[in-house]
DNA sequence: AATTAGCGCAACCGCCATTGC
DNA sequence: GGCAATGGCGGTTGCGCTAAT
């Protein structure tokens, strides 16, 4: 037995939206908010399924929409996220102000699979169909010198799966901090052995624990990424990367580093001085975290 | 002018994770 | 813990527009 349908298909309008449509959601929701979008219909008086009114509210008539005109910044960014997460549209698109996950999954299939698909004149990737970008990207035939656009398909790109997008906690811990939940809680290190939930400790407590070596409790909802692509990465030689959930989930990450800087300001970043450098290079940060992500 | 092919984009569909009972 | 409801995401489809023939 499958599951109930999200609503019931008869008698509902499908395809584009009217303009009363539009309007009678966009009241609706002034009103009610955004949520429920399952009685949504009945309750606003729309022959439409909550799915469908869900997306056009998110896609179209949700304030601060940006609409076309994706500027060169825009599509730089887009291709250096696509490089490093993948088809994760909504992480791309939390990324990009205004911009929707489905108007970047269109410009990145049409607009820069059409840049992608012309790469070399004689290629049969240029034949045209929709999916000729995969079939192009999935080529193992098709080197990558052969690409003669600025965005060549990295086939050694190690491009992150966050699956982490709900995940509440994370817990970045540094060396002190192992230390200290060894202490209290019997963490191993050495054996890279979980045996308890790490504890939280705040910058505040009685260990001389500099603030800045760690992240705690940072929120992991759809923001994260934003924020985590728009942080300084310190220099992995001195972050001792015990990376793990908030709720003891044993991807602890020992990348074998142990030295601390006596500031800050001595950090180097190995990627450049800037996720928005042109020269940024998303792979040394994807290759950095490739372990660390793990618990994405 | 009529036809065809390609393109852009809105919308749909199915699956999966989370939440609540 | 199990199940259903709900929300969210990515892949795909289909329609309308436009350029090419």
């Amino acid at each position: 037995m499958g599951r109930s349908p999200c609503c019931s298909k008869q008698g509902l309008n499908k395809g584009a939206w009217t303009a009363i449509e539009d309007k009678i959601l966009t009241e609706y929701i002034k009103i009610h908010g955004v949520g429920k979008w399952r009685h949504l219909p009945k309750r606003a008086g729309l022959k439409r399924c909550g799915k469908s009114c869900r997306l056009r509210w998110l896609n179209y008539l949700r304030p601060g929409i940006k609409r076309g005109n994706i500027t060169s910044d825009e599509e730089d960014l887009i291709i250096r996220l696509h490089n490093l997460l993948g088809n994760r549209w909504s992480l791309i698109a939390g990324r990009l102000p205004g911009r929707t996950d489905n108007e970047i999954k269109n410009y990145w299939n049409t607009n820069i699979g059409r840049k992608l698909r012309n790469v070399t004149p004689n290629s049969s990737i240029m034949s045209g169909s929709r999916s000729s970008l995969h079939s192009a990207q999935e080529d193992p035939n098709l080197k990558t010198q052969e690409w003669n656009c600025p965005y060549p398909p990295n086939k050694d790109s190690c491009v992150v799966h966050p699956k982490a997008t709900r995940w509440t906690k994370v817990t970045v811990l540094t060396r002190e901090i192992i230390q200290l939940n060894e202490n209290i809680e019997g963490i191993n290190v050495g054996d890279n052995k979980m045996k308890g939930s790490p504890v939280s400790v705040s910058p505040s407590s009685e260990c001389n624990i500099d603030p800045l070596d760690f992240m705690e409790d940072f929120e992991m909802d759809g923001n994260f990424f934003s924020e985590l692509l728009k942080m300084d990465f310190p220099e992995p030689s001195f972050l001792e990367n015990k990376i793990m959930e908030d709720n003891g989930n044993p991807s602890l990450v020992d990348k074998g580093h142990n030295l601390c800087p006596k500031s800050y300001n001595d950090a180097h970043f190995p990627w450049g001085n800037s996720l928005y450098d042109t020269d940024f290079d998303f792979q040394s940060v994807a290759t950095y975290m490739e372990s660390g992500f793990d618990w994405l």
